[in-house]
DNA sequence: CGCGTCATTGAAATACTTCAACGACCGTGG
DNA sequence: CCACGGTCGTTGAAGTATTTCAATGACGCG
C-alpha cells in the first residue's frame, strides 16, 4: 500500500476555522502547518489500531471516521463517530482503547505529536482547547448512553439522521411548514448503523422504510437521504410520534 | 440545610494514594490540603446541578455519586457512576451537562477551583493527571456504550455487579473452584440500576433472582450481595451463560 | 452474464416491557 | 405494642418491540 502524503495547504482546508486550528492565532497555524501533512484513506482502511499508542494527532478534513471497540466474543461495536473538523488522538500519552477506521473516504490532516504538545505547553489556549475537546467527546458519549439506554428503534434512527444532518449543511428548499429540507449522505452502511445504534440491520432498514412511507424522509440513490420534515424527526426524538401520525406506539418508553 | 464543612485531614483519607492526590508529591499535597475541606452528603442530595458551572472540584472519599442527564420528556437517565477515589469536575471552565447526585451517603473532599488550576499550571504531572482523568472517563463511557448497545439484560446485571465488586475489595472465602467470594453492597436501588442499565426495575429484579437461583450470587439483607461464583459472572459477561447452566438463551446476541 | 455485497421485506420467535398484585421492611403515630 | 401508610423489591401473566431466520431484489464489478 502506498502512503500518499502531501504537504498541508491550510488555505484550502475546509476546516481551517474549526477544530484545533480555529483556536490558534495566525503564526501558530503557520508553525503547525509547516510540520503537518495530509493523507487520504479509502473506506474501510484502519487509521489507528485498538490499544496502540497513537504516533500523532489528526483532524478530519472530509469524510467520516468510526471509532470502534472489539468485544471478547469477536464482534465489534462502534462507540463514536468523527465528522469533519473533529480531532483524533489523546495528548500526553494516554492510549485509546478504541480503533479508528475510515467509514467513508477520508482526508486527514496529521500533526506530529511533539508539535502539538509543544504548542500546548506554550499556549494556555491550546492546552484548554485540547482539554475541552476531550470533555466534549465525553459529553457526546454520555448523550449516546442516553440514546442507547432510553430510546426506541425509531428514535435512534431519527437521532442518527438528525445528527448527520446537523453537520451536513446542504440546505435545499422549504417544506410546507417553513422548516428547511436537508439533503444528506448517510456515512454508514445499514450494518454499521445498526452497530452504532445498538440494533440489527433489519430493524434499521424497517425504521427507515417507515419514515419514508410517512413522508418524513425520502431516500435517493445509494445512501442519500432528503429530510422532508425536519420538525417531525425532531418530534420523534424529543417525544415520540408527531401527533399527525396517529398509529400505534406511544410516548416516553421505559 | 446545614452545610457541614470540616477541614481536610489527609492522614485519615481513604483515597490519599489514589486519584488526584496520588499523583502529587508531598509538599503539593500539603499545599492543597490547606485549602481543601470535607463535606458529607446524604443519599439523594444534589451535589452539582445540570448545566451549572461547577464552583470547584472534588474527590469522592466514601460512597457513590451518580451522574445523570434529564431528558426532554422529563425523565432522567444515569450516565455514569463515581466511586471512591474518583474525581468530579471539569477544569478550565468547561461546564458539564450532567448533574451529580449522591446515590449513597457520601463524603467528598472539595478543592477550590483556583488551587487546582494553579497546581496544574505549575506541575506538568498534575496537568497530565487531569487530562488522563477525563480520558479515562471517556473510556468508561465508551465501555458503557458497548454494554448498552450489545448486551442482554443478564449480561448487564452481571457487568454491574462485577463493576461494583472490582472496587469493593472485601474478600471473604473461597468457592470450590478457588475463585474468591466477594461481599459487596449495591450502591443503587433497583430503579436506579434499571436506569443505569437501560432496563426496567422488574427486569433487573428478575435477573438478580435468576443469578441467585443458580447459585452465582447470594443476596443478603438490604442491598448486600455475595458473589459466590465470580468466574460464572465473568463468563456471562464475556460470552453468555456458562456451559453448566444449560437453559435457554445462547451466545453473542445482536 | 454471474457473483458478491448490501438492502428490503415477510413470518415466526423471544427478550423485555407493561400492567398488576403482593410481601417485606421501616418509621410514624395512635 | 400494634395498626397504618410509605417506599422498595418480588413475582406473575399478557403484550409488544425487536430479533432471528429466511427469501428475494437491487447494485456494482470482473
Amino acid at each position: 500500500m502506498i502512503m500518499r502524503r502531501t504537504r498541508a495547504l491550510c488555505s484550502e482546508c475546509p476546516v481551517l476555522n474549526k477544530g484545533l486550528c480555529g483556536a490558534l492565532c495566525e503564526h501558530e497555524v503557520a508553525k503547525l502547518s509547516s510540520s503537518a501533512w495530509h493523507r487520504q484513506y479509502s473506506a474501510g482502511q484502519v487509521i489507528h489500531a485498538e490499544g496502540e499508542k497513537p504516533a500523532s494527532f489528526c483532524a478530519v478534513m472530509t469524510g467520516v471516521v468510526k471509532l470502534s471497540k472489539s468485544l471478547p466474543n469477536g464482534t465489534q461495536k462502534i462507540v463514536g463517530l468523527l465528522l469533519a473538523g473533529d480531532f483524533l488522538g489523546r495528548p500526553f500519552g494516554a492510549q485509546s482503547h478504541a480503533s479508528a477506521v475510515a467509514a467513508t473516504n477520508v482526508r486527514l490532516c496529521w500533526f506530529p505529536r511533539a508539535a502539538v504538545e509543544r504548542l500546548a505547553s506554550e499556549s494556555r489556549d491550546v492546552e484548554r482547547w485540547l482539554f475541552n475537546n476531550v470533555s466534549d467527546e465525553l459529553e457526546k458519549a454520555q448523550d449516546w448512553i442516553v440514546l442507547l439506554g432510553r430510546m426506541t428503534a425509531e428514535q435512534r434512527v431519527a437521532s442518527f439522521i438528525l445528527h448527520v444532518a446537523s453537520r451536513n449543511e446542504v440546505q435545499n428548499g422549504e417544506d410546507g411548514d417553513g422548516a428547511k429540507e436537508v439533503l444528506l449522505e448517510l456515512p454508514l452502511s445499514r450494518t454499521e448503523m445498526a452497530d452504532y445504534l445498538g440494533l440489527t440491520l433489519e430493524t434499521v432498514s424497517r425504521q427507515i422504510a417507515r419514515l419514508r412511507q410517512r413522508g418524513v424522509i425520502a431516500v435517493g440513490a445509494s445512501r442519500s437521504v432528503i429530510v422532508r420534515k425536519p420538525d417531525a424527526l425532531l418530534a420523534i426524538v424529543e417525544f415520540a410520534l408527531a401527533p399527525e401520525a396517529s398509529n400505534s406506539v406511544g410516548g416516553a418508553k421505559r
